[in-house]
DNA sequence: GAATTTAAGGTCAGGTCGACTTTAATGGGC
DNA sequence: GCCCATTAAAGTCGACCTGACCTTAAATTC
């Protein structure tokens, strides 16, 4: 059988102390006027992943290799689009302050909304709701075993900042001594500029840069809620 | 764009001490008479997952709940089906030693190769050698902070058994004594049943049940080959 | 009954972790 | 200029985990 397919997007990133995702206003029904995530349809001599960087560059301006981008899962409950079959491709980006979004050429609004907003049950149209809570948690559990957190951050960044970007995914305080040792002990995770950033207050802190290193070793652990 | 959608499946097992895949021999263009992942198109009023396991029961003959089955990832290659555009939904599925499989509804053959066989260049269709490498690589990781090795297992298994399944799927061995120590510590994942197996020799071992917890925790580390 | 085999449990040194303390380096208030 | 607040950075210490290794247990085979 022959279906439409689709890419969405969850853009996240950090701002204001809060993760924020990208949603865009529907322009055209069917939620005419609701939030959704940015995406559209997969064109003829493309695949998924092309496809994802062209959305992402159309919603966000960004040449994309600022970005972390995957696959997250494709969705495709028959009836989760009322005008008929369509699966879509979800991924997931994430990327430091981003500039302000600048309208689509498809000329809808985008926003930037703090995730517990939006991962309200209804805040969103079609299944984007759990698609975004599908990424979210994506990104939550990377924190744990990559460096992804380092793609929440400007170069350079300091350990602090950091801190900050697993302190607002995961929702909880974390030792900012226990944290620095960790991080700096893994691997080539973060290479270190030389340079010191100069605070409003306190002690300059070193500068670092993205290491080569993709995994965290050892990996980070939260304290398990109990997962199903 | 209206594609067509398919989904595979990387169905693995650990028999005779090696980890090995369910393949079929196709029987019709292209790659007619070649090796490929079972699978099969999307039906009209199914989700993916139902297509899953919609065709992993007309494979295997098993139910489905005996294994376990997770959405592994799209690949949507514009030429990777010389028939025109068609996107595939791969799934993984882990299963303890099945029942030699029953030709399926196709009347395709069905066989239990190596995976070690099955990931050489240009062993399967498609790019299904590429498929089966993801599920793989995806089942290997999963091992360290999952209770998925226990999928492998025949109920009621014993504490040796679970080890070899770690054995030959991260290809090393293990130390029985630490791997005990560890895998019975972690939380609820093994229920003793409170029998004992006696082997054909050596001192019977305690049986044991899939426990409730479906995370290992903590988790179990390989000493890790550096990943890109 | 001794050797073999696998299971199960113990030992010990070294590493990691969490909680906490101490020292360092800056800007702001006065 | 000097104390204070603030953040960075480093150190301490006990508890726990890990890997390497050893000992004991319980079965079969010869």
């Amino acid at each position: 059988m022959s279906v439409s397919v689709t890419v969405d997007l969850v853009i996240l990133t950090v701002r204001d102390d809060e993760l924020q995702v990208l949603v865009v206003e529907r322009g055209n029904p069917p939620f005419e006027g609701q939030l959704a995530l940015p995406g559209g349809y997969l064109r003829g001599r493309e695949t998924l992943d092309e496809a994802a960087v062209r959305e992402l560059h159309e919603e966000t301006g960004v040449d994309g290799i600022r970005l972390h981008l995957e696959q997250l899962r494709t969705y495709s409950d028959p009836a989760r689009d009322p005008r008929g079959r369509v699966i879509t491709a979800a991924y997931l980006a994430l990327g430091p302050d981003l500039p302000t979004p600048v309208a689509g050429t498809d000329a809808r609004e985008a926003y930037w909304v703090p995730v517990k907003t939006a991962m309200q049950d209804g805040a969103l149209a079609f299944d984007h709701v759990q698609i975004l809570r599908d990424g979210v948690e994506r990104a939550r559990s990377k924190l744990e075993y990559t460096t992804i957190a380092m793609m929440f951050c400007t170069e350079p960044f300091t350990v602090g900042d950091l801190r900050r970007v697993y302190e607002v995914i995961w929702g909880m305080p974390l030792d900012p001594s226990n944290f620095r040792r960790k991080i700096t002990r893994a691997d080539g995770s973060l290479e270190p500029t030389g340079d010191r950033r100069v605070h409003t207050t306190g002690r300059p802190a070193a500068l670092y840069r993205r290491g080569a290193a993709s995994l965290l070793m050892p990996p980070f652990l939260r304290t398990h809620e109990y997962a199903s």
